[in-house]
DNA sequence: AAAATGACGGTGT
DNA sequence: TACACCGCCATTT
């Protein structure tokens, strides 16, 4: 486990419920601008699905993409509903549910 | 050490 | 709005 993956399961343990951020925002807080991509490897290669709600990572546009854990995309998007998060059909309304990054104020 | 890969992002068509 | 292309960084082979 390198130091940036660490940094990024750090970052998305985080994520309050209720909340979704996108890669590109993790890869700002994990010190790294534009490192979307290796946001989501870390992501794919995630130890701990449940300890780590990879699930409130989601696309720029608020699409969801894919997941480790046991359900699929589909489980994922009821999840977030369940939690709190808003979704627009097959997108998330990140104009509501997009963490402001306040740190769980 | 170099090349290929991927749960991205932005731009172009 | 949907699909295709190029550029981005970290990880893996």
């Amino acid at each position: 486990m390198k130091s940036f993956t660490k940094k990024v399961y750090e970052i998305t343990r985080m994520i309050p419920k209720g909340k979704v951020a996108t890669y590109g925002q993790i890869a700002e807080l994990a010190g790294s601008p534009g490192a979307s991509r290796a946001v989501g490897m870390a992501m794919h290669t995630n130890p701990d699905a449940p300890h780590t709600p990879c699930h409130r990572v989601v696309a720029s546009d608020g699409s969801l993409h894919g997941y480790s854990g046991e359900g699929d995309l589909e489980s994922k998007r009821k999840m977030l509903e369940k939690e709190g998060v808003i979704i627009m059909g097959e997108k998330v309304d990140l104009a509501k549910s997009l963490w402001d990054k306040q740190i769980t104020k």
